[in-house]
DNA sequence: GATTCGATGTTGCATATACAACACACGGAG
DNA sequence: CTCCGTGTGTTGTATATGCAACATCGAATC
């Protein structure tokens, strides 16, 4: 009876380089934030930031903690780049009425930065549908909404 | 006559919010890398240096360059990476016959680890298949592989 | 009221990633 | 043979990202 267990060098690199979905993730995600990050450029900001800022338009004063929650990202991720953008006045970063909480809210500039830059991100959403074909935008979009509609831990 | 351009705040953030793919993607992109890297923490490896130890192992000696046009990556990322990796003796870096040019190989130490790692790459390739779903898996399956079936540009 | 626990934010460290500017070497044009 | 252009690797700079350890504040417990 051959044992399942010593498998070659051959065919492990064979199985994970035909499986694996983290390398094929990992390059479809360098690949489309490449395309908005581009369109993006001439604004001055990165999509990471600008779905940031959108994130904070849309939920009111929220706190970088339910931010990260929201996001599936790493609290001090967040902290960081709030406080980038607050550098470059996009962003209030405000403590809590009461407790060691803070409260990120847009700015006017940050507004208006957002309005300018819709039509680069309408650009770079349909290059990006492109790139991912229609069927695989949709789905890209399933996935993402039922990750967005749980929270993370925390 | 209502001009479809000066939209409000409100209709702004809304359309970004429910249409754009590059949060949805980043966002699948860190919960998928997570699942993969917290599988391999044990092992002292990530999923991007396990990924380009397979490449390597599968794509005889090949340079950096190379590598970066088939996984769609910086030139310089891929060099900063196996740079790394030839300190932790998994990789040979080694200069070309001739030229300029460098070679990447998998060294002894690297293809132990590889097959070490085999056990929890397959446990994290089942978590994330249930994270994104089997339609969903599939999707990304199909859209990594349309990636990598044509290079990169550099 | 003092102590403890839990949520929140910060900081140090390391990797991943890209872009721009630069250094180098090979090969072809002259 | 020399010069130049292209391909290749390197380095500086900046963002994104996560983990672990720590600092803090409020609230629950006693």
């Amino acid at each position: 009876m051959p044992s399942s267990k010593p498998k070659t060098m051959d065919q492990i690199v064979s199985r994970i380089t035909t499986e694996c979905l983290a390398v094929r993730i990992r390059m479809i995600n360098r690949t489309i934030t490449a395309i908005y990050d581009h369109a993006l450029r001439p604004l001055g900001v990165t999509v990471g930031q600008l779905n940031l800022l959108v994130v904070v338009a849309h939920h009111g004063p929220v706190s970088p903690n339910e931010i990260a929650r929201r996001l599936h990202m790493e609290k001090s991720t967040v902290s960081r780049s709030a406080a980038r953008m607050s550098d470059n006045g996009w962003l209030n970063v405000e403590p809590a009425p009461s407790g060691h909480k803070q409260l990120l809210t847009t700015s006017a500039k940050g507004e208006a930065l957002l309005g300018r830059s819709l039509p680069a991100w309408d650009k770079a959403q349909t290059r990006a549908r492109a790139a991912l074909s229609p069927a695989g935008a949709s789905s890209i979009h399933q996935i993402g909404n039922a990750l967005l509609s749980r929270r993370g831990p925390q």
